[in-house]
DNA sequence: GTCTATAGGCTGATAGAC
DNA sequence: GTCTATCAGCCTATAGAC
C-alpha cells in the first residue's frame, strides 16, 4: 500500500518543501508573527485548507522552521571547528556564531529568542537525530575547545568546562540578542563587543591563584 | 478652562492609573500578546471604547508599561549602589539586575526582549526625564563602579569603561534572557552562571600585560 | 463619560463539492 | 488534491445614542 503511492509521496514531499521554504521566507522577513496560513497559502498559489494536508497546523510549521534554523547555525559555525589552535578555534566558533545571528536576525530571533513552545525539544539531552541535535553538537564544539585548553594548561585543571561553555555561549548571546532588539543600546559595534567579551572571558580563565568556574561545579 | 476641570482631571488620572495597573498585570501574567483592549476593558468593568479616552491605543499603553518597567529595574538595583567597595558594588549591581529579571520574567521580557517598537526611545541619550532615563542611570552606576576600579588601579588605566559596562550588561543579560526562554538549556542554575560570568569577566579585567577593552576603544 | 453597536480587519481550522 | 465556503473566534478602533 505504501509502495503504491511512492510517486505521489514524492510529489507530496515536494509541495511540503515548498510550503516550508515559503513559510521560512515569511518568518525571516516579518518575524514569526507574520506567518499566517492564509497568506502562506496565497503565496504558493493554493487554498488555505491545503496546508493542513501537509502540516497539522501553524505550530508544526514553526517547529520545523526552528529545526532548520538550528541546523543552519551548526553549519555556520562548523568550519571554525577546523582551526587547530584551541584559542583561535574558540574565538572563531563564537565569532561565527555571532555573525550568524547578525546575518540572519529573524532566524536567530525565532530560534533563540522566541517562546520555547516551538523549540524546547531542541535542548533536551535525549535529542539524537541529525537536525535536532544541532544545538548539542554546537555546544560540544565549545566544550571540546575548552577541554583542550585545560589539557595544555591554559585554563585551570579544576575548571568546569561545561559551565564555562554555557557562560561563553550566554555571553555572546547576550551581545547579539541585545543588539538585535536595541540596535542603539550597546552603542559599540557588535564585533567589538563580541571581541571584548571573548577576550575578557578567556583572559579571566587563564590559570591564576583561583580556579575560575570551579565554584559549585558539581551540580 | 483647564482650571475648571481640575477635579475631573483628577478622576481621569485615577481611572487612567487603574487601566495601566490592570494592563500591567495582564502583561506580567500572559505576556505582551495577552494584552487586549477588550479584555482589559472587561476587567476594569468598562466598555472597550472608553479605553481610548485615556490612551491613543494599545501601543501607547504598552509603551507606558515599558517606562514603568525600566523605572522598576532601576529601583531594584539602586540599593546595590550604596556598597562602598567598587568590586562588591559591581557584583551587587549585576546580581540584583539578574534577580530582577528572574523575579519578574514577563516584565523583563517586555522591557528587554521585545520588539523595539515600544521602547526605542528609552535608550536614546537625549532621554532626560525621571523614568525615561532609568536605563541610562542604571548604566551610569556600572560605569561609575568601573571608573573607580580604574582609579584604584584594579583595571587598566587605558580601559574603556563604557565599553566594558556594555559587555558586563550584555553578559548578564545573555544569561538571564537565555534562561527565561529556555529554562533547560544552560543546565546550570542562573545564580551560578551569573556569578561565574561576573567573576570571570572581572578576573579578565585585572591589570595584565595587555589592556582589556582597549581595543578599538575610540569609536 | 459611558454605553452599545458596529465597521472592517485579521486569524486558524474544517466540511463538503468537484 | 484542490477548491470554495464557512465556522467561530479574535482584534483595534470608531460612531453615535444616552
Amino acid at each position: 500500500m505504501k509502495k503504491m503511492i511512492a510517486r505521489k509521496e514524492g510529489e507530496k514531499a515536494k509541495l511540503k518543501a515548498k510550503i516550508l521554504e515559503t513559510a521560512r521566507e515569511m518568518v525571516i522577513r516579518e518575524g514569526f508573527d507574520g506567518l499566517s496560513i492564509r497568506r502562506l497559502a496565497e503565496k504558493i498559489g493554493y487554498a488555505p485548507g491545503n496546508i493542513y494536508l501537509y502540516f497539522a497546523g501553524r505550530d508544526e510549521i514553526a517547529r520545523e522552521i526552528c529545526r532548520q534554523s538550528y541546523a543552519e547555525m551548526l553549519l555556520a559555525i562548523e568550519p571554525a571547528a577546523k582551526v587547530k589552535d584551541p584559542v583561535g578555534r574558540l574565538k572563531a566558533l563564537l565569532k561565527s556564531y555571532a555573525d550568524f545571528a547578525e546575518g540572519r536576525p529573524e532566524t536567530y530571533k525565532l530560534a533563540f529568542m522566541q517562546d520555547p513552545k516551538f523549540n524546547e525539544v531542541m535542548f533536551r539531552q535525549t535529542a539524537i537525530d541529525e537536525e535536532t541535535g544541532a544545538v548539542q553538537k554546537a555546544f560540544r564544539l565549545i566544550v571540546d575547545a575548552l577541554d583542550e585548553l585545560k589539557q595544555v594548561g591554559k585554563i585551570d585543571k579544576r575548571a568546569n568546562t561545561n559551565l564555562l561553555a554555557e557562560v561563553l555561549w550566554a555571553g555572546v548571546h547576550g551581545v547579539v540578542s541585545l543588539k538585535l532588539i536595541y540596535p542603539a543600546f550597546p552603542a559599540t559595534p557588535t564585533s567589538t563587543l563580541v571581541g571584548t567579551m571573548i577576550r575578557t572571558l578567556l583572559n579571566g580563565l587563564r590559570v591564576e591563584r583561583r580556579a575560575p568556574g570551579s565554584g559549585r561545579s558539581d551540580r
